[in-house]
DNA sequence: CATGAATGAGGGTTCATTCAT
DNA sequence: CATGAATGAACCCTCATTCAT
């Protein structure tokens, strides 16, 4: 057990300091030397645990895309309502975007930029399957409106992404009574 | 004029490879002297139109970011009733984003990415007051919520990337009817 | 006349211009371009009165030492007393040096340097022909000491380099009263 | 012990190799490129060791003036009567200027040039201390003239860097005798 | 497992020089 | 005569990656 420890020890340590290297200072102006040093590992080590840099920010993409899968469907069920059912993962992933804000931003920079392999990011995007199916059956219900998951992702999840930038830019901090009513705005978008 | 012109040119020639490069591939991965090929130009050449990379980089966000306002408030006019307004403005930005697709991606890496210097970034916020004047108007005509600017643009304006980057990457392409639902949706988003 | 003075008057421009540069900057980092703007000249017009750089170098230098010799022997002639004619040069030579910093501290670059062709360099030798003549009659009269021009020269009109250093370094001012002990060292130097 | 070795020795292969480089063709005329294949090494390399080019120049100069001060005051020690003590100082400066031909060459570069930042060149000047302690006692017993530090230099020390520089461009052979007479002029230039 | 020294390839940038005007 | 735009070559330096230890 130790020793896997270990492993798993010196990994994190080299997803973490690429992550907040390549939040603060882009992609370029994150070289793996500096990656090394701020994970307190030498430069060669890295190549232990990943195949090359491109493998490892492919790895580090996975890793946050799958802590934000497990947190968006956290206390969710198949069976609940749908509008229930929405609430619950809406308000998971606000949370996960406005408090986990290295990972989010992490991801949204993955996601405009062609910095990730394309095979990668579309496993990337399996993850929301049982958002979709929530959908696809608010739709049969007739309490979403008949648009393609795109959009409604696009006007409901999507806009939690600017919230978190401006977060961040410190220009705002969205309370409780802003998240609700941002909830009611992105219900309204498409509910029917 | 004949020579004003040719400045423009290769000015304009270094503007478009570096837009290209940028986009396909990368801040890193669109060395100066690839930007140079592409631009027919040998790379001491670009030192005569721009001052370094970053300058290059920032000068194209600047005059993209332009082009962008002068499409977003093509016919719009002051006086117009909210929803009106808003309407136009709305198709506007979507014209933009899905059939000038190259510029809208750049915006989207430059304001998800740290390759553009603060200042100029702020620089670029400032130009759509319009729009903020017309919400402003609609919230004090109740038409609107009662929302920050912020929250107003993440469900109406905001939206428009996600499907411009679902495009982008050929999963879909939104057609006229689609386009007026999606419109309504982000009204829904935002009216009372 | 006119159009010859302004040819003089470029080139000359040019030439103090390189002076300024090289001293406070050195030989590299006193590029071209750097050297036309400070001359008010366009690049490509250095090449109108200078082959190339180096050529520029080489006229610079020897326009400086010919300057140099002219002061040297201001008001000496042939048939002065040993001693008097060397009290005349030297104090020429000190004038020079200790007020034409520019250009004493130019030479004093060039000659501890391999910036000029070693062909230009000796033909700068040649100046000191009449001060190379009295030490001669010096010798023959044994009023000098046997020694060679060389170390003669080492230790009376080389020593104001030095002191020309120290001077523009502002560690120091030369005054008349200790110009005049200088030049008694010079003289106990070399004196029988 | 072995490793410091190793390493010793690549930073004195290229300490060496920028010490021939610039000696022979300038500081201009002497890149990283042809320091390191002369060093043996890949360019790279070179930042192992150093910082930049500046900081390797400066590492240079301040090692070779370390040792030019090693040398000059060997066998000499505080008690000796004046003129034994300026001998002894007088000989070793000529045996390391004559002698040790490439590490004087380059100091001459230096001082007469602006290529060593000016903290720097500052700190290389503490090492003479002794001989201006020496000089001060000689005052104070009459035996050498008032004068200032500077001149007194200037009239012993700086000369042999001319000679150095004659006898580095083949004129001159500088033989013991003449180095007995060259001694002799240096003290008849300071003594009373 | 882990390392730090080492490097080849390539990055951004400068510059002496040219050429059409 | 004079120019300024243009450039090829070279410069300094960085970095992902490797290899002996």
């Amino acid at each position: 057990m130790e020793k896997k420890e270990k492993i798993t020890d010196k990994k994190t340590a080299l997803l973490d300091a690429t992550l907040n290297l390549v939040n603060n200072h882009g992609f370029h102006k994150a070289p793996m030397s500096k990656i090394a040093k701020l994970a307190g590992v030498a430069p060669a080590t890295i190549y232990l645990y990943f195949e090359n840099k491109q493998d490892l920010i492919n790895s580090l993409y996975l890793t946050v895309k799958a802590s934000f899968s497990e947190h968006a469907f956290k206390g969710y069920e198949d069976g609940l309502p749908v509008k229930k059912g929405f609430e619950i993962i809406w308000y998971n992933i606000a949370d996960y975007k406005l408090n986990k804000i290295d990972e989010a931003t992490f991801l949204s920079q993955c996601d405009n930029t062609p910095i990730i392999d394309e095979a990668v990011a579309e496993e990337g995007l399996k993850h929301l399957q049982p958002l979709l199916d929530l959908w696809e059956k608010g739709r049969k219900e007739e309490i979403v409106k008949p648009l393609s998951n795109y959009i409604l992702y696009a006007y409901t999840v999507y806009p939690l992404s600017f919230l978190l930038a401006i977060q961040e830019k410190n220009y705002y901090k969205l309370n409780d009574e802003m998240r609700q009513k941002a909830f009611q705005s992105a219900w309204d978008a498409i509910k029917i």
